[in-house]
RNA sequence: GGAGGGGUGCCCGAGUGGCUAAAGGGGACGGACUGUAAAUCCGUUGGCUUCGCCUACGUUGGUUCGAAUCCAACCCCCUCCA
């Protein structure tokens, strides 16, 4: 990974290709490969466009997150180089199971209801990656919950039960690391890997799935599949995952002050999103270039090379093309205006997040601690006034060193008053 | 079913009657320094109408002037035995 960054290795695939499709050598050159089940087989079905790759998602949460998005783009280029067909799954079924691969605890079993919220709310993000239709190409949704709701468990332990060594299972990393922990490892999970093999094993029949992506967590559970193919008698089916994305100081990626990195405007505006790719790390520029946005490699290896304060030069480009991306080329514009107004013109930028209060609320006068709770800045009062007391707070860009003080009609700059969280986190309070 | 160990704040983890809104660490947030970066240093990290009050140490009761700390019952987890 580390090494991936480096210009002169962005640069060498120019001289010579590692693989003979451009769907494995795109993947390669951008850092989406960790594992393959069988580089040259799948090599060899991209070159002819007789790819069909499926990437399975879990309804756990009401909207995607940058998480899935790294898996999403792979079937984009799945697409775009011409390789074959993406299938995105659902896992309106195995969602009701829950997977335990690197999770420390028991997932919380969800209410059904609440998995079919989920569903219908995550998969609106997929058209913006993906080129959805009837034609060859053309990628399809599927839910697993159309085949495993209807299994019968007899019938089940009969076909594909007897194909699975439970020695073989104890040995895999998501059952191991819970046995070696001593912690919980309810039935229902220990049978999410049967049911994902047997989702592979069920693509390939309906629709001539030959590949499973993922992330390298899920790289046991996708060779369960492979092997439960190759049992059952389908057509030679393969494995590819990706690396686990993390940054370069280690933490996991994707969380900000708010939580997930959403992709639905609902969960995260486009603002916060370009907001969130904005502040990436020097050193994740690069990689996040190649995963995030399709700008050409070449380009990519100028702006990674860029150095000191030049590299917000790139950080912008990223934020923009990530953006555009998923919300379209005017909202990144927008976004990337907002962001120039409020930080390098400092000026009040009418695109900020906003929150409606009355104007009879403000002409009783409103206290400033109240306000920024209503503005979603802090939790409570008492956050509000420690904030204070850390000189975190700012009322149209002055520090607030009062906790007693006062919001009235005197605030109101260009019909709005601008409170700020620390440097980075504004929200203009509109007054009806 | 029997014996033992354990359940503490976002997480880990100290704490065996008042000095405990609970050590320490992690994470998170804020400040300083910067480039809306990293690293570093400093501060904050239950709620409220904040010199005070309220709610909190698995649950429910009890002892006591006073309990996370003692007692009882119950629930859950772990280990060994059956």
């Amino acid at each position: 990974m580390q090494e991936a960054l480096q210009p002169a290795c962005i640069l060498a695939h120019a001289t010579m290709a590692k693989f003979k499709s451009d769907f494995l050598n795109v993947l390669d050159e951008r850092g989406f490969v960790h594992q393959c089940s069988d580089f040259a087989g799948l090599d060899a079905l991209a070159g002819k466009g007789a790819v069909v790759a499926y990437v399975g998602y879990d309804c756990t949460a009401p909207s995607l997150h940058i998480g899935h998005l790294y898996t999403t783009m792979m079937l984009h280029w799945l697409q775009a180089t011409g390789a074959g067909k993406p299938i995105v799954l659902m896992g309106g079924g195995t969602t009701r199971v829950g997977d335990p691969s690197g999770k420390d605890e028991t997932r919380r079993i969800l209410p059904i209801e609440q998995i079919e919220v989920n569903k219908a709310s995550m998969q609106r993000a997929f058209a913006k990656f993906l080129s959805f239709g009837t034609r060859r190409h053309d990628a399809i949704m599927a839910d697993n919950a159309e085949w495993l709701t209807k299994l019968n468990y007899i019938e089940m332990l009969r076909d594909v039960g007897r194909h699975f060594s439970v020695n073989r299972m104890l040995t895999m990393d998501s059952v191991k690391l819970r046995l070696e922990r001593d912690q919980e490892l309810s039935f229902i999970e220990f049978n999410y890997m049967v049911l994902q093999a047997y989702d592979f094993v069920e693509l390939a029949r309906r629709y001539e799935c030959n590949l499973q992506m993922g992330g390298s967590d899920q790289w046991g559970n996708i060779v369960t599949g492979v092997d439960l193919g190759r049992r059952m008698g389908t057509h030679q089916l393969y494995a590819l995952t990706c690396p686990l994305l993390t940054t370069a100081s280690g933490a996991k990626m994707g969380k900000t002050a708010a939580g997930a990195v959403w992709l639905n405007e609902e969960q995260l505006s486009a603002y916060g999103y370009w907001q969130f790719w904005r502040n990436t790390e020097d050193a994740d520029v690069g990689k996040l270039l190649k995963i995030y946005t399709t700008l050409p490699l070449g380009e990519i290896g100028k702006l990674a090379a860029l150095q000191g304060a030049e590299i917000n030069e790139a950080k912008k480009v990223l934020a923009t093309e990530a953006t555009a991306l998923l919300h379209g080329r005017d909202k990144a514009a927008t976004a990337a205006k907002t962001a120039q107004e409020t930080f390098e013109q400092g000026t009040l930028a009418q695109g900020l997040p906003a929150v409606e209060i009355a104007a009879s609320e403000l002409a009783s006068g409103l206290g400033v601690l109240s306000a920024f709770v209503k503005a979603g800045l802090v939790k409570s009062n008492g956050e509000a006034r420690r904030q204070v007391q850390g000189g975190g707070l700012r009322i149209n860009d002055v520090a607030v060193s009062d906790e007693a003080a006062r919001l009235t009609p005197q605030d109101v700059r260009d019909g709005v008053i601008k409170l700020s969280l620390g440097r980075k986190r504004h929200v203009l309070l509109k007054v009806e």
